[in-house]
DNA sequence: ATAATATAGGACCAATCAGTCCCAATTACA
DNA sequence: TGTAATTGGGACTGATTGGTCCTATATTAT
């Protein structure tokens, strides 16, 4: 029934792709570097993934999945969901570190770059910034049933300070932020929260 | 001495390509879109601006220069500092009203596609973002020495928490944030400022 | 053997990009 | 009347863009 088999791993190709589109945006990123990269003929390129569009659009779909996976299974091995609150804002400190920090989030740098334009991408930004919402949604919850987080504080509104900061954060890094200025500002994020009615 | 005047204000044809910039960014903006809506010719533009890149440079202090004064005046003329600090921040939920308002912060913007590449150009973003956090810087002091925010709180970090949380707001407008939300992301953040120490 | 698919590579496409150069006309000052 | 500068417009450049098509070869299952 069937012809030749696909020689390459396309699940590891699309993943090389997501780094490129990660550290350089999607207009930066042109065909010819993800051929490049991906170690792809054009043949096997369109064959596979039809478009430069379609793959990005693939690319997103498997960032979100990593962030939130990582982000869930944080939240679960946390001595506390206020350990992992507290992680989650100051490990952004790390990314002042190398290069490859300071691209900031590619669901965030996809927003800004192109969310305006296609509908289609806008929506998937929408909903994986959604899903990011929804860890520290149940992390928020865990803490205030653990008296660490004030119970009458409204936990949705919380959630989005969360991942605004996170965004703010990530944003300072990118514009140069040290990473003391970073630590810094994370820790008082915090402990904001935790005065919070 | 002298030989023909310049015809059109040159300033003026600099605050449309900014406008353009802000909307767009600087890749997908064409010169092509600049020469239209500026109304030049490419001899003009050439000669005045000498290339695109300059002219998104003289763009981005510009636009650091509006924005500063605006915050300026707005500390100036505000009925207290603490005032302005929950202006500046409430008022970005007014940007989610209009597609104008969802371009979000050129200097944010401009940190996201660009900084990286460009190392004159990060300079000027970096300089941008300190001068929006020198004002808060003194709209805090002066709210400590008002009493409305804990005089034992370190006025610098608070400083880079307003910056963080204005950009974090920002992108979530980009991302699709409703009025509301951002409302309230930023009456919470304003409110737990009161509750630092 | 045959059908079906994948492979690499290259030719080719129309469009766009930023930028340069030249032109003839125009407008000022000396 | 120089001379100097700006004007719009077009020709043109070399490079790059994403994408299609074609060829020849290779590999699988039937």
């Amino acid at each position: 029934m069937a012809g030749r088999p696909r020689e390459f791993d396309a699940d590891g190709a699309r993943d090389i792709a997501m780094q490129l589109f990660w550290s350089q945006g999607y207009d930066a990123t042109s065909l010819s570097d993800l051929l490049t990269a991906m170690g792809l003929s054009k043949s096997s390129f369109y064959q596979t993934f039809e478009s430069k569009l379609s793959l990005f659009e693939l690319c997103l779909e498997r960032y979100k999945e990593i962030l939130v996976g990582a982000m869930s299974k944080g939240l679960a091995n946390a001595p506390s969901a206020m350990a992992f609150i507290n992680f989650a804002l100051v490990d952004v400190a790390n990314d002042t570190n190398d290069p490859l920090g300071r691209r900031g989030c590619l669901l965030m740098n996809t927003a800004a770059e192109f969310a305006q334009r296609d509908p289609e991408i806008a929506r998937c930004v929408e909903a994986g910034i959604q899903a990011t919402r929804d860890v520290f949604l149940e992390a928020i919850t865990v803490a205030q049933a653990a008296g660490d987080i004030d119970s009458n504080a409204r936990t949705e509104v919380l959630a989005d300070y969360l991942v605004t900061i996170v965004s703010g954060l990530k944003t300072q890094v990118k514009a140069g932020a040290s990473r003391d200025q970073v630590a810094n500002i994370a820790e008082l994020s915090v402990a904001a929260l935790q005065r919070m009615t």
